[in-house]
Formats: structure tokens, sequence, C-alpha cells
RNA sequence: GGGCCCGUAGCUCAGUUGGUUAGAGCGCCUGCUUGACACGCAGGAGGUCACAGAUUCGAGUUCUGUCGGGCCCACCA
């Protein structure tokens, strides 16, 4: 067999990703009824392209969905393994793509009509919504590609359509106007959701508003004094000493010919401010409600496009904020500006333009939450949803039961538009899964269709249903739904996956996936989030390549913590790239050998085989319980601690690697969630010709726990740790031959008689082994100068045997190691003084459970004999 | 204002139901071109687990408080 000299992954990861797109690897077949395991991707933006979230994101998948595809039923059958691919439609981010491309030809949105707009944005979509799909591949995710959906591919739009209908018909779904979160940039509402509030440093002016018929006025504070000219009223506590006084009378509203009248609310807070507040029912979701309470008008001063309007007399057509600097300047001049504080205040900016929101009334559409988010709460209650980490079901919890409305209707030509027709002649709404001809009504054929679009998070929440044929009763969607599991982040928790849980209570009766794994966020080696105005992204395009896919999904999940954030640098990509750069290696080495019969089986191939059980028992709960981090740990310290520093050096002096290479095959299998390509790569190099993905991961078996073998290796380990010690101590070098006198009772006498030959090739020994009563000196040593020896107690504390070295040139004990020497004693007299006190303390006794106290025993003998061990040695 | 999380070796972090000298990677020190790998091998240094109490035979792990840091939600002008 034949194998690079080099690791260089650049040489077969792009071959084994066409490889299995091509040989439809990861294609899951759907038995209804059958066991399964689906899993639907968190939709990326076609607009995106792979970022180091996604790359995470997807390792986390591929490696659960690998681990569960290759997984037997108890029975041997495999399971339908399903990780259903597809990309999202991302309405304002994908329209401001549009936007921009139009804009580098000189063109608007309004230059183009409707239709020539989204025909655009297909191109658009067509040309470029491949990459991220592209990048996918060749990152090797394990997706059932021939599955692949897009959120506003006409099935799923029938889904949208569908699930619009049946909520509008229940109710859920009205129209309405009220206050909404308005783009100016976007030229579109957005939900709640969708606006992000960051703190500023603001101020907070106090504006006079005198009373009409009295020398007295009103102070009223104002965080946005260009809105006063929308001012239909005052408010002042009912309990506010001046009400009395003030109540039914009116203030003159400076800059304006206007009187509005002062109403008592007891949403003006004594404390705070002067104690009054100005309604402004127009541009203020409280004050909108305020208006409501008291009747007063609504007038608009701020547009859509964030410009003063007509109702804003002379300083119509000003932006928002030239407005405010000129009303504010002129409340001075007039001596209306009583004074002004800073202050801080959360602004609200568009979270896809950080355009600051502006509050307007709007007729949008509306989904009521409360009646869909019962039956939501109660599935993550009982426990048919499970979050991991637990935690995050309180995060859950805290905003469904505070949940409002939520404004569907989006402004945009990208989307999914409603499915909702005005009739031109009695103005009634018909809602309708196929485009009517005629008024519900009236009967009328002057139909319109509703031009506003849905929010792209609309149809995402049907995703886990939609994508499986819904609403069609399809094998697939018997086969596959509920999903299995959900993998995403907790930014998106309340956009998507609570929304999922709603709509498929509500549209299939049933969760949509059984288990939530809300992963932690890629930052930079610092801690920051990545971001490209930042420039510290770490780009998996270029990473992947540099080191390999498998070295940049091995650093990320052996970093990765349920939850936890990954800190990134090329030194966490550089780890994976070293781990599978040993893996080639050792390959090599083995490679390199005839396989032979592997009939017999020496103390190392008993050890690793007892070893490779116990990582495989930590893989699969790791897998089992999304501890990502732990299953890479367990097969990292599996194949390099065990694996390569012992196994194969030991084997090196063993003719027959047959069993070397059974044990290697099965740590592919092992390894293969984890990293994918190379074990693939050298899967086929070992002649296999089918995928190793499908083949069946290994079991914990605990017939193959072989505790003697543990027990005979630690020995060895003893003794040449022991050995490795103390010549670099004393600078012995290896080409030495270190002759070690060793005597021990029958059973070890054999093991160590046995298995001699691999240690002294190791370690340039020479062993003289005594079969004998482990107690008095060894008869081999009688007369010789005590210097030249050392003795030690081995064997996890039992007095089995002695040991003793024979340095062939004399040299005395240095000074460092007897102070490490004293040291180890110090240490080891107060770990022996404290266990001995514990095990005197009859409360421990009494209470600890059995194993902990003999457990205690075992190791205080343990301490007692490298204490003395190390008394003989400082007296050397 | 409400909620959540974090503070363990120089750095980045593990440490599941409390139990036997607290672990890893990187970095550091000392050796080593040992016939798979210097992206390596061997040996080593380094931690009063933020602080103060409490519970317990026993606390990095549970509880309370303090200090420090981060995140999310919220219509206090």
């Amino acid at each position: 067999m034949e194998i690079d000299k080099v690791y260089e992954p650049q040489r077969f990861e792009p071959h084994w990703a066409e490889w299995w797109v091509e040989h439809n690897t990861y294609h899951a077949e759907a038995h209804p009824g059958e066991p399964y395991f689906s899993l639907a991707i968190p939709p990326p933006n076609v607009t995106g392209s792979l970022h180091m979230g996604h790359m995470f994101e997807h390792s986390i998948i591929d490696a659960q969905v690998r681990w569960r595809r290759m997984k037997r039923t108890p029975e041997g059958k495999s399971v339908d393994t399903l990780w259903l691919p597809g990309t999202d439609h991302a309405g304002i981010a994908t329209q401001i793509m549009v936007e921009r491309q139009l804009a580098e030809e000189g063109l608007s949105k309004r230059d183009l009509r409707r239709d020539a707009f989204e025909a655009r944005a297909w191109k658009w979509k067509e040309q470029n919504g491949g990459r991220i799909v592209e990048q996918m591949k060749r990152a090797g995710v394990s997706c059932d590609w021939s599955r692949e959906r897009f959120t506003l591919d006409p099935g799923l739009s029938r889904a949208v359509r569908e699930a619009f209908v049946r909520l509008y018909e229940k109710g859920l779904i009205y129209q309405g106007d009220y206050m909404v979160n308005w783009c100016p940039r976007c030229q579109t509402a957005l939900s709640d959701l969708e606006v992000e509030h960051e703190e500023s440093e603001g101020s907070l002016w106090h504006i006079r508003y005198p009373v009409v018929g009295s020398d007295e006025s009103i102070v009223v504070a104002t965080t946005r004094p260009e809105t006063m000219l929308g001012d239909t009223g005052v408010a002042i506590n009912p309990l506010d000493p001046r009400a009395a006084r003030l109540h039914p009378r009116n203030v003159k509203l400076p800059l304006t010919n206007r009187e509005i009248p002062i109403v008592l609310d007891e949403m003006a807070d004594l404390a705070f401010g002067s104690g009054a507040v100005k309604i402004t029912p127009a541009h203020d979701s409280n004050d909108f409600e305020a208006g409501k309470r008291h009747e007063l008008p609504s007038i608009q001063v701020i547009g859509e496009d964030a410009k003063m309007t007509a109702a804003s007399g002379k300083f119509a057509g000003l932006d928002r904020y030239e407005a405010r600097k000129r009303i504010v300047s002129e409340l001075k001049e007039l001596g209306y500006l009583e004074k002004i504080e800073p202050y801080k205040l959360n602004v609200g900016k568009c979270h896809r333009c950080k355009t600051v929101v502006e509050p307007l009334v709007s007729k949008q559409w509306w989904m009521k939450m409360k009646p869909l988010a019962a039956p939501a709460i109660a599935a993550v209650e009982d426990g048919r949803i499970t979050f991991v980490p637990a935690n995050w079901s309180k995060t859950y919890f805290e905003w469904m039961y505070n949940i409002r409305d939520w404004c569907i209707s989006r402004q945009l030509w990208w989307g999914h538009r409603i499915p909702a027709w005005h009739c031109g002649d009695c103005k009634t709404v018909t809602v309708a899964r196929e485009t009517p001809t005629q008024c519900s009504k009236c009967g009328s054929a002057k139909l319109t269709q509703e031009t506003d679009v849905l929010d792209t998070w609309f149809s995402s929440g049907l995703w886990p249903f939609s994508t499986l044929g819904w609403p069609d009763d399809t094998a697939d969607l018997r086969a596959f739904y509920p999903t299995t599991l959900l993998v995403t982040g907790f930014d998106i928790i309340f956009f998507w996956a609570a929304r999922m849980i709603m709509l498929g209570m509500e549209m299939m009766g049933d969760v949509p996936f059984r288990q939530i794994h809300i992963h932690g966020l890629v930052r930079d080696a610092e801690r920051q989030k990545m971001s490209k105005t930042k420039g510290n992204v770490v780009d998996p395009l270029v990473v992947n390549d540099k080191y390999g896919t498998d070295a940049v999904r091995f650093g990320l999940l052996v970093a990765a913590a349920p939850g936890n954030d990954i800190a990134l640098s090329e030194e966490v990509i550089a780890r994976g790239r070293n781990f599978a750069n040993k893996i080639w290696n050792a390959s090599r080495l083995l490679f390199s050998k005839d396989p032979g019969a592997g009939s017999r089986t020496s103390l190392a191939d008993r050890w690793i085989n007892s070893r490779l059980n116990a990582a495989v028992k930590t893989a699969n709960e790791s897998f089992k319980d999304h501890r990502y981090h732990e299953a890479a740990d367990a097969v990292w310290t599996f194949f390099w601690d065990e694996f390569c520093d012992w196994y194969l050096e030991l084997k090196k002096s063993d003719t027959d690697w047959g069993f070397a290479y059974q044990v290697h095959e099965r740590a592919l299998l092992l390894l293969h969630p984890l990293m994918p390509f190379i074990t693939e790569e050298l899967w086929h190099r070992r002649g296999h010709e089918t995928s190793i993905a499908l083949e069946p991961y290994p079991e914990y078996d605990p017939a193959l726990e072989d505790a003697a073998a543990e027990r005979e290796m630690r020995a060895f380990v003893l003794i040449l740790t022991s050995v490795r010690q103390r010549r670099v101590e004393q600078k012995i070098d290896k080409k030495h031959e270190l002759i070690i006198y060793v005597r021990a009772t029958g059973e070890w006498f054999d093991v160590i008689q046995d298995n001699a030959s691999a240690i002294m090739r190791l370690e340039n020994l020479k062993l003289e082994i005594e079969n004998g009563s482990p107690t008095g000196r060894l008869t081999k040593l009688s007369g010789r100068n005590s210097n030249q020896v050392i003795w030690g107690c081995l064997f996890e504390g039992q007095e089995i045997c002695k040991l003793g070295f024979e340095i062939p040139e004399i040299t005395r004990p240095t000074n460092d190691r007897k102070d490490r020497v004293k040291k180890d004693i110090e240490q080891l007299e107060k770990v022996i003084a404290n266990s001995k006190r514990q095990l005197e303390n009859e409360s421990f006794v009494a209470k600890a459970p059995a194993h902990v106290i003999d457990g205690m025993r075992v190791k205080l003998a343990e301490y007692e004999a490298q204490l003395a061990k190390n008394r003989v040695a400082l007296a050397e």
C-alpha cells in the first residue's frame, strides 16, 4: 500500500467531496414507520458565502448526522438518516444585494416594474445563490442533495399559501393599522425582532408649553423634539398637584398655531423629568395607545422617507435630524426651551441596514401569537422538545410568555406575496389558496393582489415540514417528521426556532423537532465577534484550503463545549491539522508493514484493544449527548497518546501487524464523524471501494474490557517512565544500554518475561529478571555499590517487584534530582496525612460509599510505597 | 427594569449526578535529525479553582452574599 510522504489534504479532499455527491452517498430512503434520524439544515441565506459560523454549525451537524448514519439498531439494521439541505430567500438581505447591483448600473428599484425587479432577483439568485451550496459540498457536509430546497420553490410557496389561509380562516392572521417599526431606507415595516436596540448618548430636551388662558406653562421632556409638531395632547398624572387646576384646559403648541388638550394619564411619571409627557400618537407606540385612550387625533409629521411631511408646516421636506436642529434652535430663540440634559437612550436600528427605524402607524398584516404560543410552550414544558444545554428553555419561556403579535407583512418585492386579493368594487379582501377570479363577497372580477410580501421568517417557520412535501401527505413527511434534531445559534431562537415550534404544532399537530441544540458563536482569538469591518474574520474557504477541512472541523469541535463560544485562531486549526498529520503518518508506518496473519495477540494488542473499546464508549456517549469536544478529546487521546505513542512504538519489535491493522480500521471508523475526508481516503487506501460513511460505527462491548492487560501495561509504563526520567536526569544517552534487574513473583514473572523484548528494544535496556519473593534484595545485586541502584515499588502500589538499575557510567544523583525527590516527599507526606485523617474519621467511614473508601485505601498504600522509594532514592 | 452566562496553569478553555495528588491544547524550560511524523519524540516547570460565608465526613462542583466581565429581552418620555 502506497501512501504519500506528506499529508496534503488538498490532494484528496476535493475528490471525495465530489465523489460523495456523484455517488449519492448521503441519500436517505423514506420508509414510513421505520427508525429514522432527520434534521433540516438552518437554511443559509442565498446571498451568503460560507463563513466560520456556518462551518462550525455544519461541523456539529455533520458529526452528529454521520454518527447517526453509521449507528445500527440493536437488530443490526441501518437507520434512515436524512440531513435535508437548502437555502433561504432572505427577503430584505437579497433585495438589498439586487438593489446594489442595480445601483451600479445607475438604476433604482423604482426604475423597474415589480415584475422586472423580481425577474432580476431570480436571475441574481441563479447566478449567485449556488455559491454557498457549492462551498458546503466542498466542505463535505453529508446532506442529501437530491432533496435540496429553496424557500421560494413552488412547493414551498404552496405550503406558505396553505399556512397563511389556514391561519387567516382561524382568525389568527388579521390586517390592521398599528404602530410599526418602519425602516426608511428599506421602505418596509419590520417586526420587533428585526430592530436592534443600541444605547447611545442623546439629550433630553425640556420644552415649555404655555397653558392657554394662564400665565402657567407645562414643561415636557422629550428625546425627539422634532416629533413635537405632531403632538396632540399633554399628559399629567391624575395625582399631580396641578391636575385640578390644569385638567380641562389646553396648551398652546409652540411653533404651531395649534392648541392641544391636557389629559390625565398615569403614563406620566411624577418622578420623571418634569412630570408631564407630550403625546405624539403618530410617532411613538406608547403615545399611540394614549392617543386612543383619550381620543386624540394623530398627526403624522415624519414620512416613510424619514423626511418631515406637509403637516409639519415650514419644516416640510427636511430630514428628521435636520428638522430637529432647526426646531430646537427656534424653540431656544423663542424662549420655549427650558433646558437640555445629556441622556442615554436606546435607539432602534434596522438589523439589515442599521438605519434608525421610525415608529409609524401603518396598515399591516399581523399574526396573533398568544393562541399559537400556548401549545408551543406546553411542548417544551412537558419535554416533547428538549433544549441542549437545558438552560436555553428559560430564555425560550421568557419570550414565549411575553409574546406579542407578529407583523408579517413587508413592503418588499422579493418574497412570498401575500395570498390576499382586494376587490376594486366592494373593497372586501379575499384570501385564497388559488388565485381567485372573483371577489368572495360581491363577485366582482376587479381583483388586485396584495402587494406586500411575507416576512422571510414566515416561510422559514414552515421549513421542517414544507421541505418534506407538506401540505401533501408524502412518504417523506410520514417517514421523517417530526425531525429528530435542530442545531442552531441562540441568535435565532425567537426568529426561527420558536416560530417553527408554533407553526409545527399548528399545522402538523406535532413538534417540528425533538431536540434543539444551541451552539455558541465563533469569535476571534481575542473573543471579539468576527466581522468584515473589523477585519478579524477567519475565512473557512482560505483555511479549509490551507489546513484541510478535517483540520478546521476538528479544531472547532475539540474546542466546542456545549453552548460555549469558540475563540478561534489559526493555532486552533493547526491543532486539528497536526492531528490529521499524525493520523496520516501513523497510517504510513502501518501500511509499510505486512498485515500478516493477525492471529497472535501480544500484551500490547490486548491493551490497545481495551483502550479502543474505552474510547468507543466515550465517543458514543458524547455524540449522544452532543458533547463533541469530549468525543474529539477521546479520539485524540486514544489515537495519539495510546495508539501512536505506546502501541505503535511497542509494535515495532513485533513481526505480526495483523492486529494493528484491525485496530487501525476500527479507529478510522471511530474518527470518521469528526474527520470525514482523511478517514475516507485511508479507508480506500486500505482497499475498500465503498464509502466508510456507510459502515457501522464501533460499539462498546463490555467483553472487550481487559483489566488484566491494562494493569500489566501500566506496569511497563511505570518501568519505562522510570527509566526515561533517570536517563534525562543523569544525562545518560539512549545509546547506552541500561541493565535493569527485576524480581517478580510467579504471574508477574511470566508477564515481564513474555514482553521483555519489546521494552528492551524501546528504551535500549537489558532486563534481568529474577523469579521469587518480592521482599529482600535482589540476589543479582548482592555486593554491588548501592549508588548504582535505585529501588522502586511498582504495580499500583502492590509490592510485586522491586526494580534496580545498573548505570554504566557511575554518576551520583544530581542536586536537581535530590531537590525534586525532596519535593515529592513533602507532597506525598501531605497527601498521606490527609488520606489517613479521612480514613480515621468515623463519619467518613460510616457515610462514604465503599468504593470511595476502598479506593482511598489502595491509593494510600501506593503513596506510602512511593514515599518509601523516594526515601531510598534520597539516601543514595 | 427583568432574565441568562462566565471568572480554574502565562494564553484559550475542559472538568455530567459533590468523592481518590485538578486536566488538555498552545506557550515556556531541558534533551533528541530514534529507521511514520520537528505539523515530531522523551522529560519537566507552572494552579491557595475571583473573594467571603454556609451546607457536608468530604466542595472547583451545592446554597447565600460581594467584586469583576459578557449576553439577551423590555413601549419609562
